[in-house]
DNA sequence: TTAAAACCTCAAGTTATATTGAGGTCAAAC
DNA sequence: GTTTGACCTCAATATAACTTGAGGTTTTAA
């Protein structure tokens, strides 16, 4: 078998390429592998080699951070993608629809936080039951601090 | 004067009661103070004693931070709240109008994200041309590396 | 008055998400 | 064949936003 043959089929890119072709650095690629983010295989020099869908995988890596999804969480949802084919459009559909939720929660909650930060933040009595901020059963996780209570001053 | 006197008309409060009424630990209201978010004074015996304003300005920061807004930033903002007299119901209103503009450009980020993740993620085309994500003009800020186009896999 | 609780400073540690650099190897172009 | 750019590993550094701990002082309450 010819070597452009091989290469055509089996998509050998290289880390230099995926960087350029992603927006990522090649020390992020790097970064990721480690986390278990993406994959690759080595050449005969050691070299990483990727197959084409890794394009895919840290696009949505990306997304799904925009979307304030940590990478752990990121990794845990990528390891329901096939293990042994590369994904289809199915697959990355059902990926997305796992996200879809969480953006359509975190969306309300900044809704929520709107509505609601002139009546916390500029009226007077900063009382604090109604305002999702402070609302220990409607924060988003970063706010582990439960319900403050704040009088008039 | 009579120390109870004084008291009632300074409203010297101590850092283990601010904490507890505003829910942070007393070492981030030490760094607070580093960063220049709160301010204090010392007793005779180095104590440090806090305003009762201090409550709203920690509320605030809180409130700022569930917004997705850095400490700098915070930071910037307070710094518009007079410095001589203790902030009014007016000046407190005026801060939450600078976020409030902040937080509607986030949401409607985040819907554009939510409108489009299937599209980008679910599909099976991947080009970036019409997806927010990817769209260096429309981003947050986290997301710095620009235009990314994909193809077909 | 004395013991416990609260406070102080300053340095180091923590987590997440990477980036940078040193020292060395591999591959592609001339 | 040699030079140049791409690649390798591993350790250190960066930033934000805190937290922890050591060693020592002050306040409070019995």
């Amino acid at each position: 078998m010819p070597i452009d043959q091989k290469k055509l089929t089996e998509a050998n890119l290289t880390v230099g390429y995926v960087a350029k072709r992603s927006g990522v650095k090649v020390s992020t690629l790097h970064f990721y592998e480690t986390k278990g983010l993406i994959r690759s295989w080595r050449n005969g020099g050691n070299q990483r080699r990727y197959k084409k869908d890794v394009l895919r995988r840290i696009a949505v890596i990306k997304a799904a951070q925009a979307m304030g999804i940590t990478l752990d969480e990121i990794k845990q949802t990528l390891a329901t993608l096939p293990d042994q084919r590369t994904p289809t459009q199915k697959d990355w559909a059902a990926l997305s629809k796992q996200w879809q939720a969480q953006l359509d929660e975190r969306i309300a909650y900044m809704q929520r936080l709107r509505d609601r930060v002139d009546g916390c933040i500029g009226c007077g009595c900063l009382s604090m039951s109604k305002c999702p901020i402070y609302n220990k059963n409607d924060h988003l996780g970063e706010n582990q601090s439960g319900a403050i209570l704040l009088e008039r001053d």
